[in-house]
DNA sequence: CTGTTAGCGCGTTCAC
DNA sequence: GTGAACGCGCTAACAG
């Protein structure tokens, strides 16, 4: 931080006092318009920025966003974060982000540190791991604005926007029983998430909507989204007769289950039809290309982002919630195959 | 920001002066264990957080570390920020963090603001539309530690991290020529981009050193990743003969000309061999799945971050360049076949 | 070991 | 319209 031309500068190498190079900076009408052009001018020639820290000192704000993810390499975060930066940028805030590697403590002590730097609000989409909440209690009540977008904690009190994974669930495992099938399985997130028990609840009452019969060895949940994935889907495919459709919590371990179907001679979707969830680019190259939900994921971001901007403004005061909707995008996986005319 | 309470109510609490708690809290030896047993207990249950801009004024240091990527949303920069923000967690500094969406005139006022912000580095990788280099030479001038990373500007002094995507084409280039390919076409990058350059010059060096004939009408450039490949490719396929090879400058551009070629009835890899470039998980999915040239871009995001940090520290002086290698990922889009044997 | 003083860079009263 | 003095929250230098 070498910024060694200061506001003094200015004014000593004009023979001014501080006070007026300050005037002169932040337009303020009690400056003569002559004295502001050889103001600026001087500024401009020895490059001089004003001290932000100082300033933050000042004027209580620093302009500062804190945003922390669980992970910043997933096609769904970098979305979000994508769709947040851009509404920041516009509203001259910029964002210090964290991941929290799915790790509680880290989630922690990153939120510490933003409360060091004076962020003026804080977005966050909680770890796997959260269950206390009071580091969130402590920003909510030093009166940091704070928006917690798709993982949310129930228990704190600020606004809130998710995407309805209830519905999206709801949705695939309705368009599957529509397809005609009958013992439709479940591939679960982990079983603390919000998200996990919203997804589930949609896929139960899918069911139970439409008279079918629970079965809880078709229900597995797994420990990650990405290393355990397989060893639930081969639980799930240990059942006897076989699921005629799983419905899965995200795409890749959707596809890997396509292949390893494959490996094992069945065909998708004639025996078995198969849902993602996301979108994420990979649905749409597999072969079958996956059926899958899409979430808005940068709308997620924006939207987040101008909830919070608006709350540090002071244009809304109460805690809103927003629940956003997702899409099911049907491709080959859960195509109808005339099961007579077919053979293989 | 928020903070109503200081270090100064801290030490009003507790009777004693603020130098006393400033020293208690900054374990400096000078202060009796009761003492700072005492102040810490009372720090805790005020719930202070010391004001991070203030500190900045007296150490002349923020820990604030600006990072700038063309886009967030790509596994490639994804994983790269994810490498950055690792090792910037562990030695104790926070990331800004911008993306300039390929706009120069975004990343000027994006670097402008941070260094508003005092930042203590900068990480950057280049939009593609930057040609102009002042501003990197402001910040050069002001002695900000500043590390380009894969889109860098060769006229600016600084430590760079590249990927030798010279290498990592010639390769590619070369396992083509090794399967028999003698046609080989290369869907270019944007033309201004230094690394769509390097990876042309390794195609091209590659023909060359296999005494390959170079034909003009076999290299098209797009003008963006995402949206401009398929006019390139559908360009590239107007050649008669057609080219038995094409070298790609993404996977996704690679896999839609391959889902194009079905379409037109053409096999592969029995007819064209094809080669993307980045590893992103689409590549493993396709069918046939692709060939690939992996980049290290989390190794990218931690070595430019590791770089930029020893700069900090005065640990290193003179600016480095480090080119990371890439490896060849070799799947079934450039598969041998035996053509005789084959029919279809 | 502890308290007092000064000052980091800036904005904001007040006088003038 | 302009300048001097004060304070934002904190640390460093100096006393004691």
């Amino acid at each position: 931080m070498k910024s060694p031309v200061t506001i003094k500068d200015v004014a000593a190498s004009l023979g001014i006092s501080v006070s007026t190079v300050s005037r002169a900076m932040r337009n303020a009408k009690d400056v003569s318009e002559a004295t502001r052009h050889t103001v600026l001018k001087k500024v401009k020639r020895l490059q001089y920025h004003p001290n932000y820290s100082a300033q933050c000192l000042i004027n209580q704000k620093t302009n500062l966003i804190g945003v922390i993810v669980p992970v910043l390499h997933s096609n769904y975060f970098s979305d979000a974060i994508s769709g947040i930066s851009d509404v920041l940028a516009e509203s001259n805030y910029q964002m210090i982000v964290c991941q929290s590697n799915e790790n509680y403590k880290i989630e922690q002590a990153s939120i510490s540190k933003l409360l060091g730097y004076n962020i003026d609000g804080l977005l966050i989409s909680v770890s796997k791991s959260t269950k206390n909440d009071k580091i969130f209690k402590e920003v909510v009540n030093r009166n940091i604005p704070l928006v917690m977008f798709d993982r949310i904690l129930d228990s704190v009190d600020c606004s809130k926007v998710t995407v309805d994974e209830y519905e999206g669930a709801y949705k695939a495992v309705e368009h599957l029983i529509k397809k005609g099938c009958v013992r439709i399985a479940h591939l679960a997130g982990p079983q603390d998430l919000l998200i996990s028990q919203n997804r589930k609840q949609g896929y139960l009452d899918a069911l139970n909507d439409y008279g079918l019969k629970v079965n809880p060895n078709m229900v597995v949940h797994c420990k990650s989204f990405e290393d355990d994935a397989p060893r639930a889907f081969k639980k799930i495919l240990m059942n006897d007769p076989l699921p005629d459709a799983i419905c899965f919590i995200n795409d890749q371990s959707a596809i890997d289950c396509m292949k390893y179907l494959h490996r094992k001679g069945l065909s998708i979707p004639r025996d078995i039809k198969i849902v993602g969830f996301n979108n994420d680019p990979v649905s749409t190259v597999s072969d079958p290309s996956l059926t899958t939900v899409m979430q808005p994921s940068y709308e997620v971001g924006k939207l987040s982002a101008g909830l919070l901007i608006d709350e540090i403004d002071g244009k809304r005061t109460r805690h809103v919630n927003y629940e956003l909707r997702t899409k099911l995008v049907v491709r080959e996986s859960t195509k109808s195959v005339r099961q007579e005319t077919k053979k293989d």
